[in-house]
RNA sequence: CGCGGGGUAGAGCAGUUCGGUAGCUCGUCGGGCUCAUAACCCGGAGGUCAAGGGUUCAAAUCCCUUCCCCGCAA
């Protein structure tokens, strides 16, 4: 079975090692041209085409898959079946109508909940204690295809974004594998989304990582750890852009307006009013400085108490 | 050559504008006080001020070079 393999970030990792691993043939690597990134602009290679060049399989990097070049040369690859992991580009018709058996999609959430490009990050905001892995057959709508194994992990009460992904990148791909072996025993079975059930949820944007004090502790705390470490949720203090890198619960008698600093000292830590409850600072960073313990920076970088994040 | 911030005691920072004795908070060590404590009081140790070169009577501070760390942007 001659297999196309799209993804891009790590993601994708597991599902393509597994896939180079248990023999199938896999012909062809599609993943996001490199990009200039990080400081200096150094050009990078994405995960996927590391790990590709290292399998020694044959990379494909298409500033836009639609076009007709890169759809000739998907035609032109004879594929049987194309898997996809997060890719990063919507496909077209034309594309899924080229491997005889269609494409199959890994997608981190248990759909039809949490459509979209960051369902990890989502769930995590919303509070959710499961979420999972479907597997699916691609069609043109988005994450709308109909759903083929499905398999639920709960969602520690700490854990960060950046630990979920990890392991649900893992999950995913022994979620694949099961289904392309039931895919070759013909006992695959395909469900249609229910839409009334469907949710989807939008891109992540950096505003997102700006704190809402009049939030609840919770929501905060659910939101620093969901985006944690792709974007370290910030707010302003006295004019400082400061980044709250880690928040927990606190108990305090004082009371505040939201954002209004409790308790700034090295023995309580710096604790914050929110619209419901108290969080607690553990770590922070001001700019150009390193992540620090909360407590350890407010014995060179005090903080008064009644000063406000906003 | 994308833009910017930073490197000072074990930790976190001030001091750099305008060159003139190396400071603060905490920790640590010793002592004291207390029924007692993460409390309080007294005292001590701990720094080639990232590295190299230059200017100067004198450099953490001014000039040049290098190394390392961080943020933004992508």
């Amino acid at each position: 079975m001659r297999i196309g393999f799209f993804g891009t970030p790590y993601f994708a990792v597991p599902s393509l090692k597994m896939l180079a691993g248990e023999g199938y043939n896999v012909v062809g690597v599609f993943c996001q041209p490199d990009r200039k990134s990080g400081r200096g602009h150094k050009v990078s290679f994405s995960p996927i085409k590391e790990k590709a060049l290292e399998l020694g399989l044959p990379v494909f990097q298409f500033e836009k898959i639609k076009n007709p070049e890169a759809v000739k040369q998907i035609e032109d690859l004879n594929l049987d079946l194309m898997v996809t992991a997060a890719y990063g580009q919507i496909l077209s018709q034309a594309i899924l109508d080229a491997p005889k058996y269609g494409c199959i999609n890994v997608h981190a959430s248990l759909l039809p909940k949490y459509r979209g490009a960051a369902p990890i990050q989502w769930a995590i905001i919303n509070g959710e204690t499961s979420t999972g892995i479907t597997t699916m057959f691609t069609d043109i709508g988005l994450d709308t295809g109909d759903m083929l194994l499905k398999r639920a992990v709960p969602i520690g009460p700490e854990e960060t974004g950046g630990e979920l992904y990890e392991r649900l990148a893992v999950l995913g791909a022994d979620v694949l594998k099961d289904t392309l072996e039931a895919l070759r025993e013909g006992t695959l079975v395909r469900s249609p989304q229910k839409e009334e059930e469907a949710s989807y949820y939008p891109m992540l944007t950096k505003e997102m990582a700006k704190l809402d004090f009049t939030q609840s502790a919770k929501q905060l705390i659910d939101r620093v750890r969901a985006l944690y470490p792709i974007m370290r949720c910030h707010a302003s203090l006295n004019g400082e852009d400061v980044k709250l890198i880690q928040l927990k619960s606190a108990q305090t008698g004082a009371k505040g307006k939201p954002g209004e600093v409790l308790t700034a000292d090295a023995k309580q830590g710096l604790i914050i009013q929110t619209g419901e409850g108290a969080v607690e600072t553990v770590q922070i960073q001001y700019p150009g400085g390193k992540v620090m313990e909360a407590k350890a920076s407010l014995l060179g970088k005090p903080i008064a108490v009644g000063d406000v994040f906003e």
